[in-house]
DNA sequence: GTAGTTTACGACTAGTGGTCGGAAACCGTT
DNA sequence: AACGGTTTCCGACCACTAGTCGTAAACTAC
């Protein structure tokens, strides 16, 4: 069992992680995690486990990812891994243990075993699920103006967005919506902004894949 | 480790199961699959495992769904079952033993263990891939006209389809290409339709999700 | 007030999907 | 050979979505 925990902190998207002191893979980074105990589901399993490393109630989402089995992924030992994929909002600031950092996704250190891989296809995974998915609730903080909330998908999807689209689609699609209030202009002066917030904290298919859809009939 | 495995028959989309004998969950159905070997790869075995109910080389797409862990999915025994996603294409005739059937995914038969959860997983990650990805490579012949092509994807996807949006949309994106050649036109008459091919057998995402893309810049 | 900054929003363009109808190409019958 | 029936092909049109740009609005600092 292990967690690719994602966070997007200062305009980097970030991968929890902690550093091994023993061997194998002395000094390189691994993901946290640990074993399956008896009479536990996989779900429970993560959680418990990450609750060692994090506040598990600051995650704000937590799926499946992939489960690895090469036999040779643990050198001397037979262990399968089952990835999960852990999203924690931007204004949270987790206490971490000492041996754990936010290690940049796009700039990782030698990772141990196959957690690069690991790593790889959770942020694969996050960034397909923040086009077609309304997944950015679990990014951004409750509240928001566009302009944060477009730091903060730049920063997941690693290229720069049109804010004015970003807000279009978000409202088209229902995932965002205005609260009525206006963000306090900062020190530099300008319009202030409107304050939104994500409608729905659940996890919905907002892009209904469009091609090949049901005729109207 | 077990599978799904999807064939289009005779215009419904069917599952490969077998029938139990013994308890638990005697007469009822279940997915293909086994045990982990020791020094096995997941891919190497439930190919092995496959190798049992169906001719493997015929299974034109494999690829990972999900794990359950749940401590009572099987009653009595600790097991867990990582679960894949196989396709076979719609011309292939499959040699299959006695217990070993194709059910139909729309009115499955009672199914043992969390077998059904896993149907249904299955089925929608091949609903969901035939939208946005190639995948109708696996599900089709080599070579097939758009009528063809049409009633596997409306069996597949259970709902009806446009022909001429289904030929256009596969063709823009580069999915299929036509060979050239024309099919003979039935005993019915009619014009003859032109013979199309996939033009990759490889899996590609062919709808790049289309909101939210990196500006041209 | 003026300059500077930031946000909001309308307008235009391009691309994609849904739908329809007519033309094309074939079969069988007369 | 001409005709109706059938099937496929393909252009035309509409609707909707996303990308882009320019301008107006609303604020701060001087």
């Amino acid at each position: 069992m292990l967690a690719v925990v994602a966070q997007v902190r200062d305009g980097e998207l970030c991968v929890l992680a902690w550093q091994r002191a023993r061997e194998p893979f002395s000094q390189t980074w691994a993901l946290p995690g640990g074993r399956l105990g008896a009479g536990e589901s996989a779900d429970a399993s993560i959680t418990r486990h990450l609750a060692a490393k994090v506040d598990v109630a600051s995650l704000s989402h937590l799926e499946q990812l992939e489960t690895r089995a090469a036999p040779d992924r643990v050198p001397g030992e037979r262990v399968l891994a089952t990835a999960y994929l852990g999203v924690v909002a931007a204004d949270v600031r987790c206490r971490l243990p000492l041996d754990t950092a936010w290690q940049r996704a796009d700039a990782l250190p030698a990772m141990a075993f196959d957690h690069g891989l690991l790593v790889g296809s959770g942020v694969g995974r996050l960034r397909a699920k923040l086009s077609y998915t309304n997944l950015g609730f679990a990014l951004g903080p409750e509240e928001f103006t566009i302009s944060e909330l477009r730091r903060i998908y730049e920063a997941a999807l690693g290229h720069e967005l049109d804010p004015t689209n970003l807000q279009r689609v978000l409202v088209r699609r229902g995932s965002i919506e205005p609260t009525g209030e206006l963000s306090p202009s900062g020190r530099t002066g300008g319009r202030p902004a409107t304050r939104y917030r994500f409608s729905t904290r659940e996890l919905t298919v907002t892009d209904p894949f469009a091609a090949l859809r049901p005729p109207r009939a």
